[in-house]
DNA sequence: CGTGTCATGTAATCAGTTACATGATTCA
DNA sequence: TGAATCATGTAACTGATTACATGACACG
């Protein structure tokens, strides 16, 4: 059995706020889970469509002359009934696919340099991250104390803020190590003659 | 442009290793890679091919009556220098879909036994990954100290440590912020609609 | 002789992004 | 009027996994 879809939990959940036009749902992922989560349009409009086919959401066209026409999506009783159905199942670990850390990982064929450079360009990528959070954090206390969702987005939130923290610490501390490296073997070899057994095992 | 493939630098990259077979590969991937990268034969193979219609990889079938039959593939010249092209160009940060923190961000339409839940389960698995981290420094540090790849090694391991024992923390205190959660706000409620105030917010 | 591992591959399917097409409305 | 935004969608493409098919050899 393949993994189950999940682009249309995502988009059950936020139609628990509310009535929601596809345009409305894009926004609210750019705006709301986009540090965990994000959909694009080839992903929302058919998916939004099946989920009113099964009778999850009800979809209305507006045609309301005050505002654009637009079709507005709400949640019904045996979409939210799903919805709480997946919130219950066991969340799959993400396949992480880390780009940064192949890079390092063969970085004895790279140059000090461009190791170092892509150090500093994560380093700054936390910071402004990790900066993020905090402002966040400082929105949410002071906006969103009385909303009954604050300590849930709190946590996810908090989960941000601790990764990146310790990844950023984790620059530092590498950039360290990689300055520690003797000069003879960051020489970027390039021959792959050497001894040829596969790395970890070994004697 | 899309993002090109990686695939092929994957492949590239443990072909730096010495000539391997795709079988091989796929076991490389298991092993080294396998908490920031992994490939399917079903990349595997067709990327193979390519590379070596590509000429960045010679192929040679070995019919050695002494092993069974396969095909290794060596890195060329041409190929290093693709590989090295790519090393050298800045790291994609990865989109992270964390479908735990889906599930906690809408947390409030669950019950605080299901978030618990899934906090423990978080919690856990970091705990097993942090473990066996740990281990792996250990014999990194014991089996490959003369390595020229060790440093590089250890750094991308660094990046685990750092991350789950970040998390692990996380996963305690956002365990205990749950918990405190006053009741009448955990409650699943079914309609969208409140906002009866309770008298006087503040912890 | 049958199970497990080595070994290579493909087809079906699913997931996801990008680019494009269209058109209305708002506002400077 | 022309640019920006609102709004909906689709087609083409890439990426990736899963399941399957095949067969050889090893080991008990």
């Amino acid at each position: 059995m393949p993994a189950p879809n999940k682009t249309r939990f995502a988009l059950l959940g936020l139609l628990t706020f509310g009535p929601m036009s596809g345009y409305d749902l894009k926004r609210m992922f750019e705006k709301s889970l986009n540090y965990f989560w994000n959909e694009s349009y080839g992903q929302i409009y058919p998916m939004l469509k099946k989920l009113a086919g099964e009778g999850l959401t009800g979809g209305k066209r507006e045609s309301d002359p005050e505002s654009r026409s637009r079709t507005v999506y709400s949640l019904k009783d045996e979409g939210m009934a799903a919805f709480r159905e997946w919130l219950a199942l066991p969340a799959e670990p993400m396949r992480d696919r880390n780009e940064l850390l192949m890079k390092l990982f063969f970085g004895r064929h790279s140059s000090p340099d461009i190791n170092r450079n892509h150090l500093l360009a994560a380093r700054e990528y936390y910071t402004g991250l990790a900066q993020k959070f905090d402002e966040l954090e400082i929105r949410l206390k002071e906006d969103c104390s009385d909303d009954p969702d604050q300590p849930y987005w709190l946590v996810t939130l908090g989960y941000g803020q601790n990764q990146s923290r310790a990844l950023l610490q984790w620059c530092d501390q590498s950039l360290i190590a990689l300055d520690e490296i003797p000069a003879d073997r960051t020489s970027s070899d390039n021959s792959k003659n050497e001894t040829n057994e596969p790395p970890s095992g070994g004697r």
